[in-house]
DNA sequence: CAGAATCCACCAGGATACTG
DNA sequence: CAGTATCCTGGTGGATTCTG
């Protein structure tokens, strides 16, 4: 009989994972969630890049796949906060992962992202968009 | 003058680690030429929902970003290898961590993603398809 | 403030066939 | 064995407008 050498899963463990995080701000989000961030206007305001609608599927699309839940406040004017379950929570090392090498190896991607004939500007706001102390603590 | 209390990226490092990461395919293909799984034809048969072409062009991608190395052998039938680049293998963790995330959440993933109405079909191949050694050994 | 409904453009990625 | 050229479609995500 056949010893396997080579772990069995090849790769599908991994297209699970992309599976969960297939979504222009799906990272983002999360990431934000995990940070307290966690009212849709917030939201849009530390992604301006990012529409209403399209945050909306996508966060509705993550609360469908369990990373993370809604809670709605029956009031006016509506109020609605979203939150890591669990397993949300245990998805937040990859994210982080994801953002540290990004942060570490910035200079030398945004040089060959921008390389790229296919124009991907790489965000019309740079990165250092955020006030949120400023804006809320006010 | 305003202190920050957030970090400056709250998902810089998130968006060109999704840009370069982008593609159905690429974590998978990474994660197969680390594991020495380098030429064209391999990939291909680890691979059998993918097609040549859009391996090719992903592999292309992954070059030009600098995170695979491309090695044409000019000879008949011709060869190719590629490798890992440095900032490749540094990658290698995030792709670890979504792999073994997606593994320990297996039971949970393929029940939530199945019930999905877009009914994405978590791929005809199961997880066992690999009979590396067999085929290779031989 | 939150979000649903439309409409639409674009591109990723699959199928197929051909060349070296 | 490796790679390219065409063609095509379906999904992602952007813009806009309208409700509670």
């Amino acid at each position: 009989m056949y010893e396997r050498k080579i772990p069995l899963t090849i790769d599908c463990g991994l297209h699970l994972t992309r599976e969960i995080l297939s979504g222009k701000w799906k990272p983002a989000l999360l990431n934000a969630i995990s940070m307290n961030i966690k009212r849709p206007s917030e939201i849009l305001r530390i992604l301006p890049d990012a529409t209403r609608r399209v945050l909306n599927v996508q966060l509705k699309e993550l609360e469908e796949h369990g990373i993370i839940e809604k809670k709605t406040y029956p009031q006016l004017p509506p109020k609605v906060e979203y939150s890591l379950t669990d397993i949300g929570w245990s998805l937040m090392p990859v994210i982080n992962a994801m953002n540290i090498w990004g942060d570490e190896n910035r200079d030398f991607l945004e040089k060959v992202i921008k390389q790229d004939p296919k124009i991907r500007e790489v965000s019309k706001s740079p990165c250092e968009f955020i006030q949120l102390n400023a804006a809320e603590g006010k």
